[in-house]
DNA sequence: ATGAAAGCGCTAACAG
DNA sequence: CTGTTAGCGCTTTCAT
């Protein structure tokens, strides 16, 4: 009993052109010098199959599936989507593909992400990881997999990393809003003790002090979430708890749109009763009315840094090949964000 | 000269633990019985030695990479992310993984992308097509593999379809704005010639005929982009051309958030003086001010449908395995989309 | 200029 | 209950 459904292979491909397998293969990869005559009728008989080469299996003799694994906690975040895309089509351009894992923040999730990205044996792993699971990414760097972890730096753990300086960042919001004559300033904070978040607060207080003003516990909230409907309740809270601010900076973009409704809802006017800071540059943080001042995260610039230094560890770990590694230094690329002045700051009152 | 920087195999690991390949298979596959001291001894060797097993290589025997495909134009429109997140978390609790390529609506990356699918072994693709490459499609067709497009509808190919009622979700937004009283409604059209715009336009059409309104191509105009400043620039020339508007409709949430912006800068008061309504229902339409009137589709709904359709595909085609295919007739399933009404549409003066 | 054949890491059929 | 071994589709020496 004949097997069916089988699809084409290279050794369908061989008979019908009536060549060796070798001389196919060679056709498809240009890899040896193959007769004009026989090049023309490869090639003719694969398109008449319908032959499409099983690059899978290649990766079982030279190593490569030309697959990159994307770990990050959420592809619908618009900054982490832009970075997909971003990274995504200069992969695609230098041939390879990318495999995607979100992980919702779920530190189970995430490992299992890793488990797969090992299994599938990835070229290359990027993480924009939730956990400190080094455990993982250390067994990882020792089986010589490339490893960049992107806007999050991770304590004692040594790693190729792409960042954003977000002490800078947030330090220039907080800046900005002293000239303008602000004093009393709340912040919205993340909910979630990160590296990045733990850098913007820094940034913010830094600020403050550095300008003779001294941070006060209560013009600090915590955000229960990422999303407009925390915005709105932090910012409520804050106004309440710190009655005489006049400015709020939130984290993030949805969050401070959050808090503009919601300051609004409690009777005040934006810029001139409060004015409103976000951070991440997303694309429609000027279609808000008034538009909203906040800071821009490159994230081309971040996806293509990223890009380079994996493509660099994996062309390098090629050439090492059978020598002992001279194991180059780690990279930490520092991408440096940007305040964009629009409408929802202005001078206090 | 021995092999250095070879990565642990099965081997490896039947070796140390003394067993044959075949029962470290079996451990870890949980595919026949093992004695309680091997099983032990194996798992123990796994961990020791870090042994990921390369699933790759079972693709070849039994055809099946637990990797599905996903063609789609942008993963950073809002709508996409959000789909193709969704997407990937069904797909991953199943034990499938996602390979993602987008194709800026560029038919040569597109066709590229197919390509690559087919090259890498898909189990299945998923694909929000641009162009309509049916040769392409066909083949993947006839090749057996599972094939889902999603939104959009190509004349005179068979295909698994999964996709909204865009039709429905237009017609009830001009309906409804008849309702209101209008009677002259703008509408902002795509510029590009997919099914899905062609729907939406019909749906205007046919609700302003069912109303007895008889609709002015002057009320229509076609953006030159689904970004926000096109949303400007096309409501601005809309209402000089067609003076007597009371409302605009237009087809994406973004370009109606322009076309807020377009209005008010011209000096109209919204919705006082215009009403405004969008489409697609993105989550931060609710953060607008004012709030917008739009049309929610249930990407969540498109995504879950997707992947369902998707797994049965898979699973007869594994079923059948060798019998001649029954074929089973290929699905069109379509979901029905819901006017969210908001602030940004009310009553003409 | 081309072909033959040995594996790559693993699964599954067959043997014991 | 466990081991042996033939491939899966392709690349890459080694021959010719």
């Amino acid at each position: 009993m004949e097997k069916r459904n089988r699809s084409v292979t290279i050794i369908d491909v061989a008979k019908k052109a009536d060549v060796s397998i070798a001389t196919v293969s060679h056709v498809i990869n240009q890899t040896r010098y193959v007769g004009d005559e026989l090049t023309q009728r490869v090639n003719q008989t694969i398109k008449e199959l319908g032959y499409y080469p099983n690059r899978l299996v290649g990766s079982l003799r030279n190593k490569k599936t030309h697959t990159i694994g994307l770990i990050l906690p959420s592809i619908s975040n618009e900054t982490f989507a832009i970075f997909t895309e971003t990274v995504e089509k200069i992969l695609f351009s230098s041939g390879y593909n990318l495999i995607i894992c979100s992980t919702s923040q779920d530190s189970i999730l995430e490992e299992a992400s890793f488990n797969t990205m090992l299994t599938k044996k990835m070229d290359a792993i990027i993480a924009i990881p939730t956990s400190s699971n080094v455990e993982k990414m250390r067994e990882i760097q020792s089986m010589g997999i490339p490893l960049v972890i992107v806007d999050r730096v991770i304590d004692g753990f040594d790693v190729d990393t792409v960042r954003v300086d977000n002490f800078k960042g947030s330090y220039d919001v907080v800046k900005y809003l002293i000239s303008l004559g602000h004093r009393s300033i709340g912040y919205i904070d993340r909910n979630v003790e990160l590296s990045h978040s733990l850098e913007q607060r820094r940034g913010y207080i830094k600020a403050l002090e550095d300008n003779g003003v001294t941070p006060k516990p209560e013009n600090i909230i915590r955000a229960d979430g990422s999303d407009y409907k925390s915005g709105i309740r932090a910012a409520q809270t804050l106004v309440r708890q710190a009655q005489d601010i006049t400015a709020i900076y939130a984290y993030y973009d949805i969050v401070a749109f959050g808090a503009m409704r919601g300051i609004y809802d409690l009777g005040y006017k934006i810029p001139e009763d409060i004015s409103i800071i976000g951070y991440d540059g997303m694309p429609f943080t000027e279609a808000s009315y008034p538009r909203l001042t906040t800071v821009s995260v490159p994230v081309d610039q971040l996806a293509s840094e990223t890009c380079k230094l994996l493509m660099k560890r994996i062309e390098e770990k090629h050439l090492k090949g059978n020598q002992d590694k001279p194991e180059s230094k780690t990279e930490d690329i520092i991408i440096q964000p940007s305040l964009i002045v629009r409408d929802s700051a202005v001078r206090p009152k």
